[in-house]
DNA sequence: CGCTAATTGTTAATGTTTGCACAATCGGGC
DNA sequence: GCCCGATTGTGCAAACATTAACAATTAGCG
């Protein structure tokens, strides 16, 4: 717990955590080191290992009890609260996002969404009313959002990325196809699917 | 040439294609491994390293000339060509990624949306007409697509997917958040906004 | 109660990836 | 034509990550 945890470890705990809430909505008591490797496809040691980085959290003979290793992942990641999200971008992507049912069980939800179109200013997407960019800054600062999911055009992203760091903005998910500059202590995470499909060509004949 | 290339910087390669397009598109003639690393954040040594394994590009003193490389990397990666998709799943999500228009101009394109919701099927969305998912093996087989995006709710992506795989798909793209179960000889990548959310979370206070 | 099969946490060995450093070479300027 | 600053490709060393293997421990069963 001491020495820093490898940033490739961190990475792969999300993916833990996942398979165990599965398990545990199946109604799962008790897993191994050996059925999660079958299930994610990676090594029944390094899992075992990842854990041994935080604590002993599994049983000789047993195996892992489900839900204990749970909350423990959930502690680890942080994700025993629910974190708010800022979503910049209501277009196609950004409606799909702010839409997505898919975030409150896991430890977010989106509480507010800017876009610079003043045609689609005021409207709503569920709960929100969609915000211009003018007032980002004061909104996330006021809220205290440390989160932001950034769906807007390529050519737009870098200025507004800088927006969500002057408003104090700590993690970014950057689904523009471009690289971000940010200073150090700004996470920045990315999805591209194209960068996915053409890794995956490569193995194609 | 003639040993296996490491996944890591196959995984790599295409961030290397992403910026040498956008430099070539601001007008660029040439770059440099310096330069690319300041970019994408991966070390000039190892962007030099990576691009060796294929053949010499560069030229000492000068760097390496933009257009060459793309053409060079899109070889590599097989997208100096158009690959064929099918999108399996018109939800949120799958509206999205149909009309999404960065896919073209990067060696892909959608031509086949399914979904098992009969009140959407039949229904268009620009140029397509959706299909039922009964009809996906035989469609898929007789347009001969390799690659498919999976954009349906956990609980049915893992039953799609082995319909993808009996209709011989070669890759896919899943969204939804769970790990697929599919034969060796073909490739799975994941996008889940959750997981690199939860990445991100673990280091925030 | 003692045996067996299962399974962890951990150590040591192995394998992989990254970074450093530099010879080789290029183009431009004088 | 020669020198200088820039920049590549690469051999080697260091750092990092993965795997294998095993003692320790557990639960269940007869």
């Amino acid at each position: 717990m001491e020495r820093a945890i490898p940033d490739i470890v961190v990475g792969r705990l999300p993916h833990y955590l996942r398979a165990l809430q599965h398990m545990s909505l199946e109604g799962r008591r008790l897993t191994s080191s050996q059925e999660l490797s079958e299930r994610l496809g990676i090594s029944a040691a390094q899992i075992r290992k990842d854990l041994s980085l935080f604590g002993e959290f599994g049983k000789q003979g047993t195996g892992y009890q489900i839900d204990y290793l749970l909350n423990q992942l959930r502690q680890i990641l942080k994700v025993n609260q629910i974190w708010d999200i800022a979503l910049v971008g209501a277009g196609d992507m950004g409606s799909a996002i702010a839409r997505y049912q898919g975030f409150t069980d896991r430890g977010f939800r989106v509480v507010m969404i800017f876009d610079n179109d003043p045609s689609v200013i005021g409207s709503q997407i569920g709960p929100f009313t969609i915000q211009s960019t003018d007032e980002l800054v004061v909104a996330i600062q006021s809220a205290d959002v440390r989160i932001a999911m950034l769906a807007v055009p390529a050519a737009n992203a870098q200025e507004v990325a800088d927006m969500l760091v002057q408003a104090g903005i700590k993690s970014i998910l950057n689904y523009a196809p471009i690289s971000l500059n940010v200073p150090d202590d700004v996470h920045v995470q990315y999805i591209d699917p194209v960068i996915h499909l053409q890794r995956m060509t490569y193995y194609l004949e």
